[in-house]
DNA sequence: CTGAAAGCGCTAACAT
DNA sequence: ATGTTAGCGCTTTCAG
């Protein structure tokens, strides 16, 4: 395909080390050679391979990114953000995708480690207590986490503060009347950031006098929460209002609603986690957390970059989050209370997210 | 972090041939260096360095991918299709996103190649008469295209028929009593499958009588889509079917419309392409051209797979489409004509996608 | 079945 | 300013 450099300065007549100092811009070359070995280059359309110079160097200049999904435009938008400040320093990434089984990630993390990564960026199920994280750390693996939310002392997060956006999200419920408020949301144990959203909600509505409030969790891979809503609205007392520990997932439960026969915000107001874009163009649009997704990926890179550099701040980053209110949100209403509908058979096909 | 081969090797006593074997399962090493070895890797928990190996075998056992951006639904799926299968052949994959510019394409390809990736699956925007898979093809890199279509012979790539598809998008609109048909979709010189899906698209009008239809092309990076829709329906008869050539764009235009007064499908139908998940679950439900994006990422890396292997069937290989029936769309009617509100000055603020 | 040794493409220390 | 050379971690002949 590519010629070698020992090609390369055979045909520029110099020797390798020339041809090296000209790539890499290190030590000085003369002009007439500098010339010479441009030529060279371009006329066999060399390019350098990668893997002898991270050989010897011992780095690649590259980021191993873990995730849980792409198909979550939440990720996708923080993907863009660290592969823009990855690309202006300089750096590859290399992303795996766990599909949100905890048992994907030590094997992800170690086949980026395999491959040599100078730094990690992940986004891991469970922050505080976790083997593999501590694995790194005795290893002095250099990683950032991604909207992991830990307490843990010299580990390093990047997230907005859920705590205290779902504490807020609880008093907009209670500023609109709302008492009956329940909280859907993806497995608790499989995500601390889901945890944090619970713990602050339910602190919330506790500041404001509800001590009540039911929290139901959902298997959010496969997005079945027809049947789960369907039970929540039988109730004699159905919730007037739902928090979703994320956009996708409120979405899911806005389309389930529908088939069920209940009104969003007429019957029931939803807030959703994230800010994903798409919730600004549906009808009604989103009320959200809007967390800076793409910003969030740009400061997880700089952060890698300054703990490679040696500058190391190893500790929680948080970005400010924004409650954006749209259009799924309204004051309690006096109305009779929700009709059910039977679930149509909509056949909920496996729909991962 | 991990040890290199040579330390394991003193440490199980033996020497650093035999771990390689070990490692590799070539060779035959005898049982009790197998365990000392395996005792030697577990204790010192060594991670072999891919580097070194890549360096000596001239294979990384890595793709490189290429696509405009992760911020569509679609490329996200089809990425989610190469992960599953690179995974399953034992490759690893790294993406690079164009974000839809023309000049990173080249950027990006030699970037992976200096990466010694040992294939590449490209999504381009032109690749009937492209320099750089010219390249490629002179240099004998083993490529595949995905969504791309092109009918230069030998050129490999994954896609759906997008003439038969669109032209199909025609004729429902044609069943459906349109007359006043427009096509809206991103620049067509920047895409070979938009303007394959406006070829088809404008040949199934025609086969139906219709010679009139217009094509509107749009900013699809930044999705401004509104100045463009109120001048379109400002005329004294104004579209009563609107095909746009994705899903992502169709969702942006419907979100337009509803601005400016206009709804879906009342006084317009709709109809997207690619069938990205979340065009399910929206209100109305999106009306669209179905591709099988995750199979497609699948069937690009099997391909890919082949050629690599040696069992090269270069040529286009198309994949199967639907055209899956939503809300978006109905009889064209005759109520009058749309009365236009003047678009909310909704600041349409930078919405890459 | 095992070990010694060469060498993949490159950089960097050292010598000139 | 330039060339020579060692060696990064690994696989793979080749002898034994």
């Amino acid at each position: 395909m590519t010629p070698t450099i020992k090609t390369v300065a055979e045909h520029a007549g110099v020797s390798i080390a020339t041809v090296s100092r000209y790539i890499n811009g290190f030590g000085s070359v003369r002009p007439a050679n500098v010339e010479r070995v441009r030529k060279a280059i371009e006329e066999l359309n060399f390019r350098p391979n990668v893997i002898g110079r991270s050989l010897r160097t011992a780095q690649t200049r590259s980021f191993g990114v873990m995730i849980p999904s792409l198909a979550n435009p939440v990720f996708a938008e923080a993907m863009a953000g660290i592969q823009e400040g990855a690309k202006e320093a300089g750096y590859t990434t290399v992303i795996t995708n766990t599909d949100y089984s905890i048992e994907e990630e030590p094997v992800a993390v170690h086949a980026m480690l395999s491959n040599q990564v100078d730094g990690l960026i992940l986004t891991v199920t469970q922050a505080d207590d976790n083997l593999l994280l501590d694995q790194l750390d005795s290893e002095q693996v250099p990683y950032v986490l991604l909207y992991n939310q830990t307490d843990k002392p010299g580990r390093c997060a990047v997230s907005v503060d859920n705590v205290a956006a779902a504490r807020e999200v609880a008093e907009r419920f209670l500023l609109l009347g709302h008492e009956r408020v329940c909280m859907v949301t993806g497995r608790i144990a499989a995500s601390d950031r889901a945890e944090a959203r619970r713990r602050g909600f339910l602190d919330g509505l506790r500041s404001g006098g509800i001590d009540h409030a039911s929290v139901v969790e959902v298997d959010f891979v496969n997005m079945d929460v027809t049947e789960v809503l369907h039970s929540l609205f039988a109730s004699p007392a159905p919730p007037t209002a739902l928090f979703c520990s994320n956009d996708a997932l409120a979405i899911a439960v806005i389309a389930a609603l529908r088939t069920l026969g209940i009104r969003v915000p007429r019957d029931v107001s939803i807030i959703g986690f994230d800010g994903i874009s798409i919730g600004e163009l549906i009808e009604p649009c989103l009320t959200t957390v809007e967390q800076p997704s793409r910003e969030m990926g740009r400061t997880a890179v700089q952060h890698l970059l300054d703990i490679l550099s040696g500058e190391a701040t190893r500790n929680m980053v948080f970005l400010p989050h924004r409650l954006r209110t749209g259009a799924t949100t309204g004051p309690v209403s006096d109305t009779a209370p929700v009709v059910l509908q039977n679930p149509k058979h909509h056949s909920q096909k496996e729909n991962k997210t």
